[in-house]
DNA sequence: TTATATTGCGCAAACGGTTGCTCTACGATT
DNA sequence: AATCGTAGAGCAACCGTTTGCGCAATATAA
């Protein structure tokens, strides 16, 4: 570990010892334009001898850039949400960092884009994550109308956004379908905010999984914009008494909360009733009987979105919609 | 919202705008330097009206500096510990956007602390906020060698390293205070990394409050460094055997395993045993029992660890230390 | 050999701010 | 009336990079 009491090396200062300019400098470290070979390796052997780096704002300035990406994070998560949206940072930090940015973390009081607003007018981002995104969402809005280049992580009801998700739409019809297969006939379904676009998707994969099965959909066992545990536990009262045969939770933190009313009901899983949720999070991990549940890889779906808001700083086209994979975990509490 | 087709504004189009110059509009905006109060209020109206803001990037490399503050999550902690570490980053968060500052995240793996020292090397921050430390710690010995202002979340070993944490020290010595109070005569310990240096100031309170209490303590009943489920079982099973009536957990996490375990062995809280934990965190809310808990308030910490953090910045004095206050919540899983 | 590309490198002007210093004008002091 | 102090404003250098262009020197083609 080197003392830095002296001033922090500059380009300058790299020219001027190695009686070269600083434009050759500058090229020998980007690699860009022209310069000599043996020149170059000089160079940067001196660069990494004496460990200079670049200043990142000087550069930036230069080129218009800050070599930063916003990242927004809702502020109002539950618990459940945290694990996701954790290992989905690590992906995205990996990534911007194996391309030299940085990741600015904001985080949004409910819809209110104030922070956003802030960030990109004060010239510090050059492009955004959007961890989550409403059914109308000012946050987008406001990124399009700026022409700022964004990414939504998770579904958004957008013409023209680019998004990453998991395929929530499949997951659920294959989770379903396969229930179906297993002779569950009447299976409930709990939770999801109503304003959030994955819920849509997740509930379109249900019907279709019916429809599939050519079973008829009961409206009465679905129990959409459920969240609140003194809700939950009123949707799995009607369920009961509706008879049906399986409950699919929206997340985890519904799961806990059906779990904990089933087993003060003295209803037994699976015997009487199964039960499958999403997000297989640690939160289920110690639950007996096992969960059955949907399994996304939160820190792929980090690094995806990270390497296509790069391809979109970069002024690249990109596919407007990116559906990453899932796996349906069998355990206990569906035999 | 404006369409932003046209450049953005920069200061030298308000200047002429204004036909002033750009001493001038710096000098408005940034209320330093001699300016007349009349033309200051023509300056901020004009750029009011336009929504003038300056480049950050430009005005930080003008004055050497980024206006970005790093704070540094660990990538390790489990589910227990995110919504503690999440509260923090919201009152840091808030905190630094009202100074004009924002947050670059990073987690280290680990002790690893390559993230930081690219960030430090690059010139992309000013100061530094770490957010836990064990108790030899390479993250501070790096920010102690390069002179970087930077504070630590939570205790830490070093001399001379500005810290900002709870009481973790009184707060268990007064629970343990009230529990002895309570008639309650062998009070068993679990949890919490020996590397972790609140780990040791939890501990130290504990044997305080025996001491205070004029009773000797029995090292039997302290497991420390305990943190795996099957880890705490064992130490839960050896703590029945020692005839303990009660058990004060380090963390919620392991009072869960805990809990799960006692259910197990069918032992009766707060009947056959007590039990308290620290931290008061979603995770226990719905637990039957209601657990009594410590409760920290990890948004305060985030809000004095940046301030703290901002007057390192500017080259001004702070207290070495600063303590936060805590809470003992009682409940009735020590009635 | 001469005309033509090509290569290697440097000059100097940006990028968008801040700031020490200078200059003018004007009110106060003697 | 002459001197001084000061307030208001601007000039220009500077922060540390990138990059378009120009100029030799060398390599290639005729």
């Amino acid at each position: 570990m080197e003392q830095s009491n002296e001033r922090k090396l500059t380009i300058s200062d790299v020219a001027e010892a190695l009686g070269v300019s600083k434009t050759t400098v500058s090229r020998a470290i980007s690699g860009k334009g022209r310069i000599g070979k043996d020149t170059r390796e000089r160079v940067l052997a001196y660069i990494e001898e004496h460990n200079y780096k670049p200043n990142v704002l000087a550069k930036g300035l230069a080129q218009l850039k800050t070599y930063n990406i916003g990242v927004m994070l809702p502020e109002d998560y539950t618990v459940v949400d945290l694990p996701f949206f954790q290992s989905c940072l690590v992906g995205i930090e990996e990534t911007a960092i194996s391309l030299d940015y940085d990741i600015l973390l904001t985080m949004s009081r409910g819809r209110d884009c104030a922070q956003l607003v802030r960030m990109v007018e004060n010239h510090k981002v050059d492009g955004v994550i959007l961890m989550r995104t409403f059914t109308e969402d000012a946050h987008v809005e406001y990124l399009k109308s700026q022409n700022i280049p964004f990414v939504t992580v998770g579904s958004s009801n957008y013409e023209n956004v680019v998004q990453v998700d998991n395929d929530h739409h499949a997951a659920c019809r294959e989770l379903v379908s396969i229930l179906l297969m297993k002779q569950m006939k009447r299976i409930g379904l709990i939770g999801g905010a109503e304003t959030h676009v994955v819920t849509q998707s997740r509930l379109q994969g249900y019907l279709d999984a019916y429809e599939e099965a050519g079973i008829p959909v009961n409206r009465e066992i679905i129990h959409v914009n459920i969240e609140k545990e003194i809700m939950v536990e009123r949707a799995v009262e009607k369920l009961l008494e509706e008879g049906v045969d399986c409950i699919v939770c929206m997340d985890d933190a519904v799961c806990i909360h059906v779990l904990n009313k089933l087993r003060r009901e003295k209803v037994s899983i699976p015997g009487q009733m199964k039960v499958a949720s999403f997000y297989d999070s640690s939160i289920l991990e110690n639950n007996l009987p096992s969960i059955t549940s949907l399994s996304f890889n939160a820190r792929d779906l980090g690094t995806v979105a990270c390497k296509v808001l790069m391809e979109l700083i970069d002024g690249n086209a990109v596919k407007p919609r990116t559906l990453l994979g899932y796996e349906v975990i069998l355990k206990d509490s569906t035999k």
